[in-house]
DNA sequence: TTAAATGCAAACTATTTGCACGTAA
DNA sequence: TTACGTGCAAATAGTTTGCATTTAA
């Protein structure tokens, strides 16, 4: 569900967009690991490597990958900013006591909007955050 | 809906702390015209008074009212942490044009956790955010 | 009177910008 | 070869902290 690494360069080029080596490093990681960045975590080359990306590169980057649509940016309930390979219709947990944010399937809730709303808004999308304790911090 | 300006002092006071006329500049801005607001708006004074309360006063009265639970944050969509006097239930909206947060009665959506979704997370709240285009921006 | 709250300035953290240099295509 | 991308360093913005001074109770 999430775009491969692959695929993402291969959309870059059909814009016109150069495949550098930074941007290749922060696309495989955002598509390999899967999961939530924020742009500190990709900045400071998480797997340990030589540092990956100048700053400005790795938000310039995220911007262009978010307005190509193939990262999403996620707001966290303390307010972080995380970004996230999986553009496909999907909601999120967030972990109460340890911050994490998780995705889970669009099937896990329903969600309906009730007669009462209409006409104030115009509603395009409808995002749910369950918030709760994950299983990790449930153990602990 | 809203704790009143008065409710919130006397909470302060049968708490232990006390109600200076900076915390009760606060609170009245966010009791009385209800709404999200920013630490920063708070601190600029935004109905033109004298500056109300020093950057450092602002972040600590509202981390207290925080703790005391007469004011939530809630994380816009873009990552703006807001606050927010109203405590009772409630989900919003988000406008994407102009960012817009205004609440919304619980009523207006149905939300249930499905099956599925049983034994992976301990859930204690699901946050919806409807985002769309706001009447105001519909007209312009 | 005194513990608690404030103001100020400095320290962080996060993000953006301008510009000279480097490189993908 | 050249337009685009990068790195750097400085600018801007949001938030936190330490400490001397003030003030609510």
């Amino acid at each position: 569900m999430h775009r491969s690494e692959a695929e993402i360069e291969a959309l870059l080029r059909s814009r016109g967009f150069a495949v550098t080596p930074q941007r290749r490093a922060i696309v495989r990681r955002l598509a390999e690991r899967g999961g939530h960045w924020s742009a500190s975590e990709l900045l400071e080359g998480v797997s340990g490597d030589f540092p990956l990306a100048s700053r400005a590169t790795v938000y310039s980057t995220l911007a262009l990958l978010r307005d190509l649509g193939v990262v999403a940016a996620v707001a966290a309930p303390n307010g972080e900013l995380l970004f996230d390979a999986n553009v496909d219709p999907h909601q999120h947990f967030a972990c109460s006591r340890c911050g994490r944010l998780e995705d889970v399937p669009e099937a896990w809730f329903s969600v309906a909007l009730r007669p009462e709303a209409a006409g104030t808004f115009e509603v395009h999308r409808i995002r749910v955050v369950a918030e709760g304790i994950c299983s990790g911090c449930q153990s602990a």
